[in-house]
DNA sequence: ACCTGAACACCGTTCAAGT
DNA sequence: ACCTGAACACCGTTCAAGT
């Protein structure tokens, strides 16, 4: 577990010796396990403590405040998603649009599929905090995959790249997260995946050029 | 200002008289302007009753808790988008699916733009509170509403049109609140009209059947 | 009958005292 | 040098006392 936050919520102390190291994973792994256990209205720090096996006081050693744990956890699970959906991406490269289509979609459900739990509970402690930072260098990041991957398509070109990725992206976010907060039910996750394909075809042959045309 | 709220946040008590009438009607408006005025997390029942001119004891027996005062506040809002959005969808009846689509994407963004400060901070609260019950009613009346509105496309036939507006909401909500909490400035707002509009026309186009064809 | 606000329970955060 | 946990400040909620 590695810990890199935005100014307000670094940790006081970087941990240096291996004993730390030790303590600030079990601290953001009884954070993780309080959450899915007890809920987030009962995440406390005393609990979180008392199940990471330190006092309080220790645990504001090395989080500053209770934000700077939700941050950590929240931060982890954005990165897991990145680099998922960066290697589908990558694998896409030099397809057709409608076979980059169709992959990116089918990974953008699997990889928010994986933890719905931990995810549920994450959107309503993500809205508490600041995350700007955190959002908005994760979109980029999700951006630049998709956009690289876009480039290499055989049989299309794109004008503006940037801003086609952009719309595909939180398109396909909020249809998905739109499910997922009704409960993902078999039946509501294969219309998803049909209608977010057609959805994002649709929309690359509307702003496609052909290869080679002016 | 009417008050209906599921189960656990009723009022206590339902107010009968003018007086209390009146009383119900400050507590909004303070909640309201202490939200826009102290933020979110400024947003304290004692200060709320001081701004209403009440005690908090008088308070609580109008709204059981503090999630009702936000909830309220919170209802009041999805209510005027849906009508917004509705009328919107209704003036478009018996239009062509490209001028549905152009209509439609417009009326969702200006309604969504007319009170940025508001919407903002109730996303972050919206999180806290159990509004699942409200978002469900509410997509179920947006869904509704453009349902209708693309049953009488002239110039083109739906299958699983429930599904298909569900995905045009979603994936219209998506990018319209990505863009919102970037920041609205002028450029995005013009791409994302833009690129909103070519996404749904895109899309429409790719799930119609022309009128008469099996 | 209705209102008030001190009192209570609880939580995040600190810091004097201990090792 | 590092850890502990009682103490503090603050907030949501209640209810005895007042009118």
């Amino acid at each position: 577990m590695n810990i890199d936050h935005p100014e307000a919520l670094k940790p006081r102390k970087t941990p240096r010796q291996a004993r730390s190291e030790v303590t600030v994973d079990a601290i953001f792994k009884a954070t993780v396990q309080v959450l899915l256990t007890d809920g987030e209205h009962r995440l406390t720090t005393t609990r979180v403590a008392e199940r990471a096996g330190v006092s309080v006081g220790t645990m504001y050693q090395y989080f500053p405040h209770k934000r700077a744990l939700l941050y950590a956890v929240i931060q982890q699970h954005l990165t897991e998603f990145v680099s998922g959906f960066d290697a589908a991406c990558r694998q896409l490269r030099n397809a057709s649009m409608a076979v980059m289509a169709e992959g990116m979609v089918n990974a953008f459900i699997d990889i928010k599929i994986r933890n719905p739990d931990l995810s549920r509970a994450l959107y309503k402690i993500a809205a508490e905090l600041d995350t700007d930072e955190l959002r908005i260098s994760t979109a980029s990041q999700l951006q630049d995959a998709c956009t690289a991957m876009l480039a290499s398509a055989t049989d299309a070109q794109f004008d503006d790249l940037p801003d086609v990725s952009f719309t595909l992206l939180t398109a396909m976010n909020g249809t998905t997260r739109a499910v997922f907060e009704l409960g993902m039910q078999e039946r509501r996750l294969n219309v998803l995946r049909s209608q977010l394909l057609t959805l994002c075809r649709g929309y690359l042959q509307a702003v496609a050029r052909e290869r080679g045309a002016p």
